[in-house]
DNA sequence: CACTTTGTGGAGCAGTTGGTCCAATATGGG
DNA sequence: CCCATATTGGACCAACTGCTCCACAAAGTG
């Protein structure tokens, strides 16, 4: 049942499309309150009606990119392949992704909160990102780790030493695409990685 | 000989290194004239007397820094060690100067100039540390050549697909420093990497 | 119907932004 | 010594920052 008061006009996943498209080419700090508002077509009172800063509406809109472009790391948790061919999908996947024209290019994960402000004022922002990186660092270790039950890597490899190989090689695949490095060379890039995933 | 005129007053090496380290914490946009004011302890006049505008003394602080930490990846270039132990030295060397507690974590050029403004408002701030990038790619692609030249690798290798590999990781360490991950685990990461750095 | 609750547009807030101006000052060259 | 050149601190600027306030409109509830 709807709520009592006057519902909202605006389409909620409209303006949360156009907020996470303006954070994902430029940035939290460097898109403005103007921008948002002259994207959205909301007005200030609106944007702060629905999420109460800035702050509410990156950390919204970094959840509807979850929900869409952002989708492309979840297959390394897929169990019905192998690991190695789940790596493989996930680093192919998340480059198709972010070098698609449709969109900003680049991870607006990857890119988004590496920047540390003293005074703790946007740390939110930060850890709200930070988060979703720990994330993904997480599901590529367990990744990881089927991949030595299964046989495919050695029983002693060095989980940590794996895991964090294959997601500094996932962070710098952003900046690389905006650099302007081509997307097929960096779909060769991943077949080198993929030579590591083997017994030694 | 000097110029004629009133001799500046403050030193400026250490009012590079100052600026440095706010841009380098910072970043461009976030660090503000009011922060490098108070960290110089120069005036406005000052400041733009010496570097014209904000932009320009980002530029020079980045030379700054390329005269600093920034040589840490200079070591790729070393002719007198084998082409893979200067991708190792590379690597291990890198992680050692961006863990140093004695400045911000990370490295300025990986971490800087990744965000596009629509209006190419710091065009030039983004073109000066992707130069940066693209000069790294371009002397780790020289010791991947060499590597192929001594037999280290196969002789049918893709340069490009290996060159992205190390440089997509070199870059992704930056941000994984920042998120807490330990210079250890990222060493052991290097060594995954290097295990790609044979015939295969 | 009145009454409450919530969303809306627009005007406007204090604070900060990057950058400029100016009078004073300090040097080298003629 | 005098002048041209350059640096200095501090006051100052228009523009913009994220954000709030207000009068009003549109819904549900009684």
């Amino acid at each position: 049942m709807s709520p009592a008061g006057r519902p909202r006009a605006f389409d909620m996943e409209g303006v949360l499309e156009a907020a996470m498209l303006l954070f994902w080419e430029q940035g939290y700090e460097a898109t403005s309150l103007a921008q948002l508002r002259a994207a959205t077509g909301l007005s200030s009172a609106s944007l702060y009606g629905a999420f109460d800063s800035k702050e509410g509406l990156f950390k919204r809109a970094v959840e509807h990119y979850m929900n869409g472009p952002g989708t492309a790391t979840g297959v390394v948790e897929d169990e019905t392949v192998s690991p190695r061919e789940a790596v493989a999908a996930l680093l192919h996947g998340s480059i198709d992704m972010q070098a698609d024209p449709s969109h900003p290019v680049g991870c607006l994960i990857a890119l988004s909160g590496t920047m540390r402000a003293p005074g703790e004022e946007h740390e939110g922002v930060r850890a709200a990102v930070a988060a979703r990186r720990e994330a993904d660092r997480v599901r590529i270790r367990a990744c990881v780790e089927r991949g030595i039950a299964a046989g495919e890597l050695d029983a002693d490899a060095d989980v940590d030493g794996v895991t964090a190989m294959i997601h500094s090689f996932l962070l710098g695949l952003s900046t690389q695409l905006r650099d302007g490095v081509a997307a097929t060379t960096l779909h060769a890039a991943v077949d080198v990685v993929l030579l590591n995933w083997r017994r030694s």
